[in-house]
RNA sequence: GCUCAAGUGGCGGAAUUGGUAGACGCGCUGGAUUCAAAAUCCAGUUUCUUCGGAAGUGUGGGUUCGAUUCCCACCUUGAGUACCA
């Protein structure tokens, strides 16, 4: 009987589907394990070789923590919004649903055929209402919310609404935009319902405003700052501009510094982290107010300009920040962004016209020539001054584009003695270069190190280390009323709005351009049906097409958008967040434009313009693992039962790529950690563990094209030759890099009548490693791999590649040795007439092998080394082999370590042992000491740590006779010839090292 | 530029607290079996060698009886990030 992986493979994942062996159970005397994968985005491409990488790894850690006696959840589902399926649709007119409904079959067929124990009964779409109805339900609650810097965490804006009305905002220590205004508990009684919900969203957790943001044209759509790469789309490569638009954003930036020190209290790699800590970009530091000199001249222009009469006798600042507060004293020159607003203002009438050619130069610059070109230095003068706040010395005010307007205050003191790129600055424009570091040499290049420095003619800082002259410099600002210490973050509010059809909708409508939640118990608002996929001829999202969709709040339902009647009065209001711009279409004309005709008036029947815009990818998955916590049949009413919530806590073990280390991870976090604070979860984190897989690559095979001729040459011919690499499929070259010329002559007719000059009788390609790509064409299909070689060999070759974090190429041909050792495992149980395993007595080898096994791979398993308990397997059945063992003893508990790496054929050979459960049942074997206990030991006697011969030793022999022993010996003597050792070391156990 | 990884045979990689470098597998070479091929099995496979040995883990130093492992400098590759004040 040999080894038929195809009907062993087929039988087993049946068996597990019929008997949904690996369904989780909400409540379990076993302690809870709960091992996620990121999962995937069905494209409509299917699954290659390098995706289920980390699925397997997972997929063996949860299997093996079955044996260990864990309760364990092990789910999977699909982040099915996303751009692919929309760009289809646009091109096709077939509605995305379709499309990610077929795709989600193809993969489930593809994931299924490689045995995974997923618990499928907890399957999650993002793109279902019955789940996007909860991803609605959290951005109520997010818009119901407000940041308490006092309490640290986020509660309820009712809590915000009754010190308003008690307190109004002064004592409130709140996360909100910059530009609130100061109001009494009485001035906000007074203010208009629109004027007080214009307040309230400067403080809400996700609110509405006018933003810079990433404008890509040719997608449409805005994009996150970590969608982009190099100036230009991560999806497409396309370009990518700023523009302002009115936008929901979420404030994220107020959780910075939790989502910073929450990463000390999670096992996530260091470059992870890393990552991380990098893109919230703390720095700690101080706020100076520098004070602008007036001139005659400036104060004149200003009142020309404006007619605000008190403008004559204010006087100006400029804030800047500093992390070097200490250098304060350095200080020569100011500089600000070229967009900063208060350059118009300050600028001279003689500088007017450098200033204003300088603005607009740096404005034509797109991003991208603006990062690639860091090196030319520019500027301006603006021919003003600023005054120091201790020395009261008059400081130029300059322009500069090295300075971002989206950074800090857009402004700062510039230390040229302390910062490169001031130095640079100053020199370029001669601008002095004060030093003021005791000792320390500046006619080169700045010096920027904070260590083993003393400040010099700076006042009352001298002698200071950064240190102290820091905190002195802090108390001395604050004392003149013009700095105090603050810590900035690079972290920015992350927008939330994109203007596309294939997401989840906001349960959002507009009262007077003012945004109204949906109740939550009308939830969800499901997407509408629209003709097309694109942006409206006025330039709305595509849901602006959709001819349903408006809410009637008598009602409580989506109605035709005919029947809204809304009389538009913003015009009247001059505190309005949104702008009727015709740049910004996502608000202002998200107003029904049949209703755009200003100065009629209607009845108002209740009946309101839904948003248009629709949530970003992000949003779905930033909470998807807690509703895996309850199967589908028992859902209910909850995004997630209390008690499951309770039960599964959060995620022990994550495995996913990471190209989401600064994107899902961290927005997942800050979800996590708004629901805990308003009590809807009960833990801080969602990812205790974390590990990246690292990307199977593609070994592409090249032909050689002569050039101009149809001869293609093998690889060792073409040296000197003027020849072109052209990609050949991988799958018509084999193990020896030879090609199959006729299977590559039939692949193209252009190839069709081409000549091939063989060496040694065959055509050897190239080979290079590169991304698995179509283009490529050395795309791996696990489709196939499955039918040839089986599962099980496909989940112990994906392990036994490398180790998981690494990259590494996937070559198919491989293979052969994992597969061959599966034959050999089937071999060592099952022989000619049948099975071979009996009742016998193991011997001491068969012991030893077992237990120095068991313990290998349970050492493996926990520190995610699963490349090296493969080998360890196949030295086991090899060394067993030899040993010709055939105790149940031994190899039943064999089957268990295995079962984790190839379930089918450990299921099928516990099953032929005469088991009737499943082995996912059993018990991990226990590793035994005493079966590993040499007497001896193969010494390994060393010259000057040279190893040149071995010497079998008893274990129990002292010290001193291993020396006598060992100096006796015949080949020591010649190794010694004649010398007499300076030193002998003696590690019993270990090592005999002669020194001489 | 900065941050983080990583450099070991023809290839993927192993060596878990400093103690026999190259486990395991692919490929390659030779042999057995076969009409032949596939499959299977056996032997060999870091380099050099005067067959005694010798050298060897990116390069150059250092610490140590002993370094792939620890320290310093440099080179190369990959990933992330970028005028962040």
């Amino acid at each position: 009987m040999s080894y038929h992986f195809n009907e062993i493979e087929a039988k087993w994942q049946k068996y597990w589907s019929e008997h949904q062996t690996f369904k989780a159970k909400n409540n379990s005397d076993k302690p809870k394990y709960y091992v996620l994968d990121m999962f995937p985005y069905p494209s409509g491409a299917g699954l290659h070789v390098g995706h289920p990488l980390g699925y397997i790894a997972s997929d063996i850690y949860a299997r093996y923590k079955r044996h260990k006696g864990f309760n364990v959840l092990h789910p999977q589902g699909y982040d099915s919004f996303g751009l692919p399926a929309e760009q289809y649709a646009i091109q096709t007119g077939q509605h995305p649903a379709v499309t990610t409904e077929t795709n989600i079959t193809t993969y489930r067929r593809q994931l299924d055929k490689i045995g995974f124990s997923f618990d499928w009964s907890r399957e999650v779409r993002t793109s279902n209402p019955e789940y996007y109805k909860w991803t609605q339900w959290i951005f109520i609650q997010l818009f119901e919310s407000y940041y308490c810097n006092d309490a640290d965490k986020a509660r309820p804006i009712s809590e915000l609404i009754a010190v308003f009305e008690t307190e109004g905002n002064q004592t409130i220590n709140a996360a909100c935009d910059d530009d609130v205004i100061p109001f009494s508990a009485e001035e906000w009684k007074q203010f208009s319902s629109e004027k007080q919900q214009d307040i309230l969203l400067q403080y809400r957790l996700t609110y509405l405003a006018e933003t810079e943001v990433n404008w890509c044209p040719a997608l449409g759509t805005v994009l996150a700052n970590d969608e982009i790469v190099n100036g230009v789309s991560e999806r497409g490569g396309h370009p990518v501009i700023r523009k302002k638009m009115t936008q929901w954003s979420m404030r994220i930036s107020a959780y910075a510094e939790r989502l910073l020190q929450g990463l000390e209290t999670i096992d996530w790699t260091d470059s992870l982290k890393e990552s991380q800590r990098n893109w919230i970009g703390k720095s700690v530091g101080a706020a100076v107010t520098f004070n602008v000199i007036p001139t005659m001249v400036t104060e004149a222009l200003e009142v020309t300009k404006n007619t605000d009469t008190s403008s004559t006798s204010v006087s100006r600042t400029i804030e800047v920040f500093t992390t070097r507060p200490d250098t304060i004293f350095g200080v020569s020159f100011m500089t600000l962004a070229p967009e900063h607003e208060l350059v118009s203002k300050i600028t001279t009438p003689d500088q007017k016209a450098e200033v204003e050619a300088y603005i607009e130069a740096t404005a034509k610059r797109s991003e991208r020539d603006r990062m690639a070109d860091v090196k030319t230095i520019s500027g301006a003068f603006t021919g003003a001054y600023a005054e120091h706040p201790f020395t009261k010395a008059p400081i130029p005010i300059w322009i500069g584009d090295y300075v971002l307007a989206g950074y800090g205050t857009g402004a700062v003191m510039s230390v040229p003695c302390g910062d490169q790129r001031d130095y640079d600055f100053a020199k370029h424009f001669n601008i002095p270069i004060p030093n003021i570091f005791e000792g320390v040499d500046i006619s080169e290049e700045a010096f920027a190190s904070k260590d083993n420095v003393k400040i010099a003619n700076s006042d009352f800082l001298n002698g200071m280390n950064y240190k102290k002259a820091t905190k002195r410099a802090i108390y001395e600002l604050e004392q003149l009323g013009q700095g105090k210490g603050k810590t900035n973050y690079r972290l920015r509010d992350a927008v939330f709005s994109r203007q596309r059809y294939w997401g989840e909708p906001f349960p959002v409508y507009y009262v007077n351009g003012k945004p109204q939640m949906i109740d939550a118990k009308h939830l969800p608002i499901v997407l509408p049906d629209v003709e097309k996929y694109l942006p409206t001829e006025e330039g709305e999202p595509p849901l602006g097409r959709a001819d349903v969709w408006a809410w009637d709040t008598k009602h409580n339902k989506v109605v035709s958008n005919d029947l809204v009647t809304e009389a538009l009065e913003v015009t009247s209001n001059d505190n309005v967040i949104q702008s009727a711009s015709e740049e910004s279409h996502s608000v202002a004309s998200s107003m029904s434009p049949r209703a755009e005709s200003r100065g009629e008036t209607f009845q108002d029947n209740g009946i309101y313009p839904l948003e248009l815009n629709t949530m970003p990818g992000w949003a779905g998955s930033s909470w998807y693992f807690f509703r895996y916590m309850e199967e589908q049949a028992n859902r209910g009413d909850a995004f997630a039962s209390e008690e499951a919530l309770k039960y599964w806590e959060n995620v022990d073990l994550y495995i996913g790529g990471s190209e989401h280390a600064t994107g899902h991870l961290l927005y997942a976090r800050f979800w996590v950690k708004f629901l805990n604070d308003r009590g809807f979860v009960g833990v801080d984190e969602p990812f205790k563990k974390l590990i990246n897989q690292g990307m199977i690559l593609g070994t592409s095979a090249f032909v050689y094209r002569e050039e101009g001729t149809n001869i293609f040459l093998s690889k060792g011919l073409i040296d000197g030759k003027n020849v072109q690499a052209i990609h050949s499929d991988v799958s018509f070259v084999n193990a020896s890099d030879e090609l199959d010329v006729e299977a590559f002559k039939n692949w193209r007719p252009e190839f069709k009548k081409a000549e091939f000059v063989l060496e040694d009788g065959v055509y050897k390609v190239g080979r290079d490693v590169e991304k698995m790509s179509k283009s490529k064409y050395n795309v791996v299909n696990p489709d196939n791999i499955c039918e040839q070689y089986g599962a099980d060999s496909l989940r112990l070759y994906e392990m036994f590649l490398g180790p998981l974090e690494q990259a590494k190429p996937w070559n198919t041909a491989g293979i052969t040795g994992v597969h061959g050792f599966l034959k050999k495992l089937w071999k060592l149980y099952v022989g000619q007439d049948g099975l071979n395993v009996k009742d016998t007595e193991p011997t001491k080898d068969n012991l030893k092998t077992l237990h120095k096994t068991i313990k290998k791979v349970e050492d493996d398993i926990e520190n995610f080394s699963f490349n090296t308990s493969v080998s360890t397997f196949m030295i086991a059945v090899n060394e067993l082999t030899a040993q010709t063992c055939t105790s149940k003893q031994i190899l039943e508990p064999l089957l268990i370590l295995i079962s984790p790496y190839a379930p089918h054929i450990a299921e099928e050979l516990w099953q032929q042992l005469g088991h009737t459960k499943s082995i996912s049942t059993a018990a991990f074997p226990i590793f035994e000491e005493k079966h590993l206990v040499e007497s001896s030991k193969n010494y390994p006697i060393s010259f000057n740590g040279k190893m040149r011969f071995t010497l079998e030793l008893p274990l129990d022999m002292s010290k001193e006779d291993i020396e006598k022993t060992v100096m006796a010996h015949e080949k020591t003597i010649a190794q010694l010839d004649g010398r007499t050792p300076k030193k002998v070391i003696v590690v019993p156990g270990k090592i005999v090292n002669i020194v001489g």
